[in-house]
RNA sequence: GCUCUCGUAGCUCAGUGGAUAGAGCACUUGCUUGCGGAGCAAGGGGUCGCGCGUUCGAGUCGCGCCGAGAGCGCCA
């Protein structure tokens, strides 16, 4: 938000250093002030100092050069335009601002971009975000939630830095865990219905079952081959049966994905994979790419590490064709990637999988290269994630059937949340209540989740999930009712725009700064593909208005102070509500 | 065996090569004639896994070790 004020100082930077004949620096580096309680940008000139040393060849002390470039640096600047005073403190160059026009230019963007605030401009450039990826017949659970949520977020994230979005789903309706559920399905349960709740947990024990009866039936593996060969004959049995299950995973996917308020914009299947894929392969193996080893009862794979003639191992191999002809998801993936930059003309496609999945698709993607799809490759994305646990390091498993339900975490979320209002606002009728609870268990289901690094191992316990105290969304959605609460009873509009002629209290000061890094934090999150930049910022900026509400009257405040404070509330709830929004979250304004 | 990820307060986690490493939870204490106390303020608690290196400067970058987890030819 201060760009302009920043290039101005950074061209009198490299002015200042060629006036002192000392070399200039590509990039100029900017950080907050710590610990002055002030507001403002600093930057170090240790490097410069060091820079100089180095070149001069002269032994120097690195930081008392660094105090004296500081010095000079700060004199010759004096009092830049929008800044109150300039400071050369321990070798580090101190720019205050002149808190007033900053915090009134802050204030009066904020309001007039309103739910854009902090967007920035469009980049021309296209990106597709894959993720949520469900299998169809097994569970969703709450394994399936950090992919859903993160996958989510990151494409509002990238949305608001600027570019265009196609949010994708890859549905997992295919391949040999299908049909081992129809197997057990036609054995053990032919003609049942699945319930009317929890749809996807019916499924799920049932995929557990088949698994668990595979492993007991030496003549399993032989069937359910016969069911594949069946599908691939289209065999009108085999056919009304998966197109029949199938609808009723998807239809509870539907419900999960209104619930959490997710949608997409193209639904890819696994089946609509299989043709596309074969032809592929045969491409590949006439290109010498992918080896067939069908003749000698062996499958068709891509011998990577070989093809690149190294020694180590790095890529290994990767089996694109079974012995017996049907096709593997290693081949469905090959296909799919390129469909998706053919549709869409993507400048970024990107996969939102769990980290399990690394090794795959550096195959699939280095695969490809070698195939001749060098330029797309420089535009694909695995974005790894790790996975969630139970507690005691137990890992969720479909094949097991050791899952929590999302539909379960959902209800308790909710039924908690529904409790603790009761608690704290008895008065609220409840049609309002049961809506607000619902916003508020599902914000505390999902913030969690992005809140942590990609990379580290997430552990579902439900104390911690239902916990709505302290660095918790309920925190930030606490302080947005109290923004609104403020602005409700003012009644009427805010009052229109005002430079602050009173002393602003250390908290404002605070609670703008917070505000004014929304646009910065968007830029970075998405730059990184990290969700918790803005995580952290909603917290912090809730923070802020917290210790601003306890330390500001506003309703109650002098003129002109009061004015100003209604404004400032006002952006406060526009820059939490953005950020609530980019997580997709809601942001109440009662609870 | 090879590859990848993680290791920061009792627990869960932040931390852009820069000034005095921060939150939340838990624990102790205080705050309501005041805009919603799901809040605020204060307190204790740290060999940033260990070592070497790069650098003016390392929790942050590199290498090595230790510990934990994951992946590695016909599941997805």
């Amino acid at each position: 938000m201060f760009e302009q004020e920043r290039a101005l100082i950074e061209k009198e930077i490299r002015a200042f250093c060629q006036a002192e004949s000392l070399p200039t620096p590509a990039e100029i580096h900017w950080s907050q002030i710590p610990f002055s309680g002030e507001w403002g940008l600093s930057t170090s000139l240790f490097q410069l100092a060091a820079d100089e040393g180095r070149l001069s060849g002269k032994k120097t002390n690195v930081a008392q050069r660094a105090t004296e470039l500081a010095e000079k640096l700060a004199a010759r600047l004096g009092a830049p335009e929008g800044f109150a005073r300039v400071a050369a403190v321990k070798g580090y160059l101190n720019l205050y601002f002149a808190a007033p026009v900053f915090a009134s230019r802050v204030v009066e963007e904020v309001l007039a971009s309103g739910p854009r605030y902090g967007w920035g401009a469009s980049k021309g450039q296209r990106v597709m975000v894959e993720y949520s990826q469900p299998n169809t017949l097994k569970a969703f659970h709450v394994g399936h939630l950090r992919n859903m949520i993160l996958g989510a977020a990151l494409a509002n994230i990238l949305e608001a830095a600027g570019y265009e979005i196609v949010r994708a789903n890859y549905i997992g309706d295919f391949g040999k865990d299908v049909f081992k559920w129809l197997w057990n399905y036609l054995k053990r349960h032919n003609g049942e219905q699945p319930p009317m709740q929890d749809v996807t947990r019916w499924m799920g024990d049932l995929y557990a079952e088949a698994s668990r009866e595979l492993e007991a039936d030496p003549k399993g593996e032989g069937e359910i081959r016969e069911l594949f060969a069946r599908w691939d004959a289209e065999d009108d049995e085999i056919r009304e049966l998966y197109w029949r299950t199938r609808q009723w995973s998807l239809d509870g996917f539907n419900e999960i994905y209104s619930q959490m308020d997710t949608r997409f914009d193209r639904f890819y299947y696994e089946h609509e994979m299989e043709k596309p894929a074969k032809v592929f392969v045969e491409q590949l193996i006439e290109k010498g790419i992918a080896t067939d080893e069908r003749p000698q009862g062996g499958t068709v794979v891509v011998k990577l590490d070989e093809l690149l003639g190294l020694k180590e191992e790095k890529y290994r191999v990767l089996v694109l064709l079974r012995s017996d002809n049907t096709s593997l998801y290693g081949a469905w993936d090959l296909a799919l990637a390129l469909i998706k930059f053919k549709e869409y003309h993507l400048d970024k496609s990107i996969y939102v999988v769990d980290v399990r999945q690394s090794l795959h698709f550096k195959q699939v993607f280095k695969t490809l290269e070698l195939a001749g799809y060098a330029e797309e490759m420089k535009k694909v994305l695995h974005l790894p994630y790790e996975v969630v646990n139970l507690p005691g390091n137990v890992i969720i498993s479909s094949r097991e059937g050791v899952v929590v339900l999302l539909e379960e975490l959902i209800r308790e979320a909710t039924a908690r949340s529904a409790a603790i209002i009761n608690e704290k606002n008895p008065g609220l009728a409840a049609s309002v209540r049961d809506t607000v609870a619902k916003q508020i268990g599902l914000a505390a289901i999902k913030y969690p989740m992005l809140a942590r690094e990609n990379t580290k191992i997430a552990t579902f316990d439900w104390e911690t999930a239902l916990d709505f105290n302290g660095q918790a969304a309920p925190y930030i959605q606490y302080a947005h009712v109290r923004a609104s609460s403020i602005l409700g009873r003012h009644g009427s509009q805010v009052p229109p725009s005002a430079v602050p002629t009173h002393d602003l209290a250390p908290s404002e000061i605070e609670l703008i700064d917070r505000i004014s890094q929304l646009p910065e934090a968007i830029q970075r999150a998405a730059a990184e593909y990290k969700t918790l930049h803005i995580t952290n910022l909603a917290y912090e900026t809730a923070k802020a208005f917290n210790d601003f509400y306890n330390q500001c009257p506003v309703l109650q405040a002098e003129q002109p102070a009061r004015d100003f404070r209604l404004r400032l509330v006002a952006s406060a709830k526009q820059a939490l509500a953005n950020c609530l929004a980019l997580l997709g979250i809601q942001s109440p304004d009662i609870m």
